[in-house]
DNA sequence: TCAAACCATATTTTCGAAAATACTAGCGCT
DNA sequence: AGCGCTAGTATTTTCGAAAATATGGTTTGA
């Protein structure tokens, strides 16, 4: 029979390791983990009906990812947030994207091009139909997702697209915090038709310039209307 | 009694499961376990003594590392090498280096600089002792680790930093092949002392220059004189 | 009173067997 | 002969118990 594993579901990924991981991914990204909390086996062990054994591999990718941190002997707790990290994790995250902005304008074909316009059409879309606040919406959050991946898929370089991608989920906590907090929604649908128009018509610099001010914006906003949330640091 | 653990030899980390992860880190980046080679479970058991989880997680770190790849329920191997991988590692490791050696220059104090100064002493010490072929010389290596590691320690970046060292150990294994196949030593010493002297001469832009252009060195003897170990890509 | 040592308990880490899954070779069929 | 199917084997993945280690509270000695 070519039935394939029946007796549990898998809603991600092949292995129950990585289906978990891929399960407290979301839950530390969203908060539902709380920063800083400590991650004890038994009541893991209890939310995933995993053992020990698959617990702790899925922990240790997301430990590789920086959403969790292990400390030896002592167990793994959900990696905490502070204005340091998002500093750190901004500058990280800008230096990468503008670098592979400006090859994915550089090397991208027709194609690259057909899947900007059609990814940031399927934003417009989801945006349209939830008047607001589709900031913590997960269909809209997928959809950004795949528009600012859609800007970079053409840089070629495997390596920084990896890296891109775990320091993205890492800020997807800041973004939240961002969303709940500032006084009023920002035009983000206006930053992105920006991006996508400066990105077909291959104005590298230009694109550069806004991927920037955009990912900068959002760390202003924490900076500005939540730092009353950190302890210190 | 406060005995700590005879029972089993930990030469690095406190757990088992980091101390294999290191030795075969070790083992991966010394080509020992040969680039691509499938890693079976009942071997590795033999070889470090250690029992399916333990080795499971180890992997699972090497993974996230880019060291070994991970075939979802078809194991484990060692991540293979190309002249594209060369490439793109090359390109995203002066991006990064790039810009923490600029912040390191901005922000080091004069401990510093006292860093840099007397990692490039140690390197000197060593080689002299050993006149020719330091480079596959395990004092040698760490001690041209660290001296690199010197040089952007101050820019301030924990998140840059780790991508960094992974990067790093990544590049390992194409340095090794260089090593071996140039025809002749390049005067590594020569752009070592270079790059010291702009960054403790403050010189932002020259350091950047240098440490940009010799990192394209080893990759650029590799594809000159290397480029037939590589089967395609 | 304070600090250090010690025990009891909570928690993590490691193990090897058992289950699930992929691979291979041999068979039958067109 | 070539192709698909099946059964048997190899390999990975998962489990829960057992060992190792940390933690917190209590007692003891100075």
């Amino acid at each position: 029979m070519n039935v394939t594993a029946f007796k549990r579901r898998k809603e991600f990924g092949k292995t129950l390791a990585s289906d978990i991981a891929h399960r407290m991914r979301n839950e530390v990204v969203t908060c539902r983990l709380k920063p800083g909390e400590v991650l004890k086996f038994d009541a893991l062990r209890l939310a995933y009906g995993a053992s020990f054994t698959t617990l702790r591999e899925a922990l240790t990718c997301l430990a590789a990812e920086g959403l969790v941190v292990a400390e030896e002997q002592r167990g793994f707790k959900v990696a905490p947030i502070s204005l340091s990290d998002l500093i750190d994790l901004t500058r990280a995250r800008i230096l990468i994207d503008v670098d592979l902005i400006r090859r994915s304008i550089e090397n991208g074909d027709d194609d690259w091009e057909i899947a900007v316009i059609s990814s940031i059409h399927r934003l417009g879309i989801i945006e349209g139909r939830a008047v607001e606040d589709y900031a913590d919406n997960p269909e809209w959050k997928l959809a950004h997702r795949e528009f600012h991946e859609s800007l970079v898929a053409a840089c070629g370089s495997p390596t920084l697209l990896g890296i891109r991608q775990s320091l993205f989920e890492r800020a997807e906590r800041y973004r939240n915090i961002s969303a709940r907090f500032r006084p009023r929604p920002r035009d983000k649908a206006g930053e992105h038709r920006a991006l996508m128009k400066a990105a077909v018509g291959r104005d590298a610099d230009r694109a550069c310039e806004l991927i920037a001010r955009h990912i900068q914006n959002t760390t202003d906003n924490v900076i500005k209307y939540a730092s009353e949330l950190f302890s210190q640091n």
